[in-house]
DNA sequence: CCAGATTTATTGCGTGCGCAAGTACCCGCC
DNA sequence: GGCGGGTACTTGCGCACGCAATAAATCTGG
């Protein structure tokens, strides 16, 4: 019962956190502002255009979208209702699963992609990676990379976990 | 006139760009869970009491608040309005310049946060710092740190920038 | 000393988004 | 073969938040 006492983050630490905070906000504002002014795109929109384009008949399930992009199910289906209503995406149920949805890119997506394209890429190096030297950029890809590895196996994990309470109701209360 | 060929990202340069995204994406949804679970605190408000709770006075303007937290002016006015009626921080306006508002943290505000703290410090620990080896940490403060304060000197750059357009329409149209 | 420009905070408005509940569907077991 | 349990997406709901316009106070130049 003795508290679990947990070291205070020294100065080092505390500034490893506040730089992903603050890098990340100043990061994604620039590049979202840019996006939005120069082409009415949200930052996850055009994630979603791109994850598509790159996907073999430019096609995704909803939910491999969901998890390329950064954005829970519920707001990937309202973003692809909203580039949908713009033409830019089309819904494809599949023919195998009928729960199953794809998202697929129309050949107007796939223009206003090849037109954001640059302006996407020229914020993301302008505000991030030309910021870095080739060490410091192998560096963050290399432990940020990590924390994301370390994250899924956490979840899948919890995933585990959580079948093992049910089954252990299912002996507690065999009903 | 000649577009301006901005190199695609390689494979390392796009991984360092994925890795901020989803490794901020991950912590940043794990930490505010707990912290909300737990104490039915938001991560802005936390951090909204942290940072009051070591300032001269437990008090700061309502801008300087804006800088720390990750915040516009609007969403911290609204931030503050809530955690007004909650009890935990109060305004005070400053007596030298009527404009200025202080926001000061309540006794309970700094129980609230206290009790908050552990929760806190263990989530940034056990989903961040813990998962970095010490010179991935240092790499990581530094490179992004370095991002931060970039785009600090930009922001301040446009500003002055701004101003020297004003000055140019001054002299363009002396009205 | 006052009119206009500037700074500081707030409000109107619209939007994005996550959670939880709902719907449609698939699968395995009796 | 149909029924209980999971899966894939959608919808109801509410909240947080950014931008632009506003209000109030201060500063500055004439």
């Amino acid at each position: 019962m003795a508290p679990p006492v947990v070291q205070p983050l020294d100065e080092r630490e505390m500034s490893a956190w506040h730089a992903l905070i603050h890098a990340h906000s100043r990061v994604i504002r620039r590049l979202e502002a840019e996006l939005e002014a120069e082409h009415g795109l949200s930052l996850p929109a055009y994630e979603v255009l791109a994850h598509l384009s790159m996907a073999p008949g430019e096609r995704l399930r909803m939910s491999e979208l969901a998890v390329h992009a950064v954005l829970s199910p519920s707001g990937l289906t309202r973003l692809v209702d909203k580039l949908g209503r713009e033409g830019l995406v089309s819904r494809d149920r599949c023919s195998a699963d009928a729960r199953v949805v794809y998202a697929v890119l129309t050949p107007l997506g796939r223009t206003r992609l090849d037109a954001a394209y640059p302006t996407h890429l020229r914020g993301v190096r302008e505000h991030y990676i030309d910021l870095l030297s080739g060490e410091q950029r192998d560096a963050v890809a290399d432990a940020l990379g990590g924390i994301v590895e370390h994250s899924q196996k956490e979840c899948e994990a919890a995933v585990a976990a959580e079948c093992e309470v049910a089954e252990a109701e299912m002996v507690t209360e065999p009903a």
